[in-house]
DNA sequence: GGTATTGCTGACCGACGGGTCATTAACTAT
DNA sequence: ATAGTTAATGACCCGTCGGTCAGCAATACC
């Protein structure tokens, strides 16, 4: 009959919020989000949000470095498998996890930040030096790598990395807005993959 | 000493809010701009607006609508011009039409639509029509006629004319998050577009 | 010039939602 | 048990902004 109306749980809090608010801002993006919804998805009163966080743009910034820092560590640990050949590693661990990002959480970070990135330039940033740049470079280094073992050519595409990104960025933006329409992102993504490889192999392939 | 204080231009009036609407959306995006001011950006009082448009939503529409359907009309003039064979029209206007969207209104465009699109499905679906799958077909009819014409081999590039918009997607999104950064935009969509001739050509290449 | 018409103004309203704070009740220590 | 500490509540405050409307002044018509 006298259950606790509440636990206190201060070390569980943010993460739970955090969690909460990641949820919300998915579905309704953040100016269509209230505080108070957040408050209740995390089974917590208004009031408590404003004791973990001072207001509610805090309270998205941390979201987003929330789920930007768990993506890092997900990137290193694919680029530490090495013992492949360069094309071996490009069609497997490399392209499984280009094929993953759509389905991550990663399209409501980019549509987060495109929406409201612009207000938040520290954020931008933040996302631009632990994702974006530090990606970009492994794919490089990735190149140049090839390039010396006498896999790959050097091409322009040593220059471009984002040529590997752009077919997960187009999935990214057509699962924002399209999802109804279908796109076979993983077939998407092999195939520039092809074109790649096929541009930057060194050996002609003898059919 | 009398000029008056205003004028009335009935027929003017929506296309200059209109005007207006699409500069302050751009600048602080749909949430963060007032109606008031837009109005006042427009030379124009607050309740004018709502003469013209039932509401901010319907303002908001109205701006899309307007932006699209000018653009619409620029990408059926470049696909009229059909005298040349298929790699020069790849090269040629495609390539310019392509490089042309980054500067153009279209990254405005694409981020409302991610910001405010979930909530207006009628909006992204006239999107879709009117641009999107316009834009696609041409390109998959283009790429057919190629192959019939025998300049093109029949590869997965005919059921993903969404390669050729890869690379422009990957500008917009990184126009509008890392501007400060660079990124050679133009060079970037000519070497997407080398990739998928030198994937497609009939002839291979005799170096 | 006078009168009717209507495009246009700007003061006003109301509610929505971010943020506060006095109070309460769940824990902790002794 | 009991007092002390603080996590947590929720009623409240108040600025902001979408939307309204009564009146005014610029044009049209005669």
């Amino acid at each position: 009959m006298n259950e606790p109306r509440y636990q206190r749980r201060k070390d569980e809090r943010p993460q739970e919020i955090t969690e909460a608010a990641f949820e919300a801002f998915a579905e309704h993006g953040y100016a269509q989000t209230r505080v108070e919804d957040v408050a209740s998805r995390a089974g917590v009163s208004k009031g408590l949000m404003y004791l973990y966080f001072r207001t509610k743009e805090e309270l998205f910034k941390a979201v987003i470095r929330n789920v930007v820092t768990r993506r890092v560590e997900a990137l290193i640990r694919v680029l530490e498998q090495s013992e492949l050949s360069s094309e071996e590693f490009v069609r497997g661990p490399m392209q499984e996890f280009m094929k993953s990002i759509p389905d991550s959480r990663v399209p409501v970070v980019i549509r987060l930040l495109l929406a409201e990135g612009p207000r938040h330039p520290d954020l931008v940033d933040y996302y631009w030096e632990n994702v974006v740049s530090r990606g970009l470079d492994a794919i490089r280094r990735f190149l140049e790598r090839g390039v010396e073992r006498g896999e790959f050519r050097r091409t322009a595409v040593n220059d471009l990395p984002q040529l590997f990104l752009a077919p997960v960025m187009l999935s990214i933006v057509w699962k924002i807005l399209f999802s109804k329409r279908t796109l076979d992102t993983n077939h998407f993504i092999e195939t520039q993959i092809d074109l790649i490889l096929d541009y930057i192999r060194a050996e002609p392939v003898a059919a």
